[in-house]
DNA sequence: CAGTATCTCTTAAATAATTAACATTAAATA
DNA sequence: TATTTAATGTTAATTATTTAAGAGATACTG
């Protein structure tokens, strides 16, 4: 028998990006490009790691192509490859539907709920809200 | 050095649920009760996977404190002891952080944008977003 | 150029997660 | 009650993840 997840297989070769992994993905996606000691400096805001570990942590991101790096010079530069907006619909999806009953609106509730949007930022919903409505 | 997560570590004690163990409780949450075999028949829906792998999965989420059971008669009936609300603020505060670069806000347009919502649904975020621009 | 500092690479241990075979126990039924 | 059926329990192999020590390479500095 077979399953079709629902990310589509035949065009995206999906690898999940673990906690940590995404952690460091997200640097990567803030900076376009940095060193695993910037890497690092940066995830020592939020926890406790060792140099080595976040270094082996990246290189094996590296051998699953998440990321890409220049190893011209001595200090390599990592950057991503696999795109925020892909991995945000991945991981959203699976969200959606184990998390919030398959509603979307359930998500949005919550996320605004729960955390504090500015003006601006209710001001741009807004605006989709009433995109969508047209609809 | 010391590192204060985000989630309140004195009040609840904080387990992570894993990917197969969120599919598990999506089905108990549902049902609010079901036998292995209820939920196995559930989850194979959506992936292949054998009995007794179901079967221990929903033994460790027990161990865990994550599900709790009725084993008073023969066919044990797990039921969901962690609440889906505290588990969606959980690993949406995470996925905010990682995934939508600390905003809120851009889940919620992600969300919007790539998912379809009813015009009931439209409507019921858009009373939310009313509340939100009063204050 | 010798010594030091700073990287990367290699190795691997510890733990967690996934999967499932096989054993056992308890209930149903012939 | 003997047999079959359907659960749970036990065990363990495999793979993934996390962590880090130690070795080796490269650049900088006096």
């Amino acid at each position: 028998m077979f399953f079709i997840p629902f990310w589509d297989m035949t065009t995206t070769k999906y690898i999940k990006p673990t906690e940590s992994e995404l952690e460091i993905l997200r640097i990567l996606w803030e900076r376009n490009k940095a060193s695993v000691r910037e890497v690092h400096e940066e995830l020592l805001k939020i926890k406790e790691a060792g140099y080595t570990t976040t270094l082996k942590l990246m290189q094996i991101m590296f051998e699953k192509g998440l990321v890409g790096r220049d190893n011209s010079v001595k200090i390599h530069v990592y950057h991503p490859i696999v795109s925020r907006e892909k991995t945000q619909k991945q991981l959203l999806g699976k969200m959606i539907t184990n998390l919030f009953a398959g509603s979307p609106t359930e998500l949005v509730l919550h996320a605004l709920g729960n955390h504090k949007a500015s003006p601006e930022e209710l001001e741009e919903i807004q605006q989709l809200l009433n995109n969508l409505k047209k609809q």
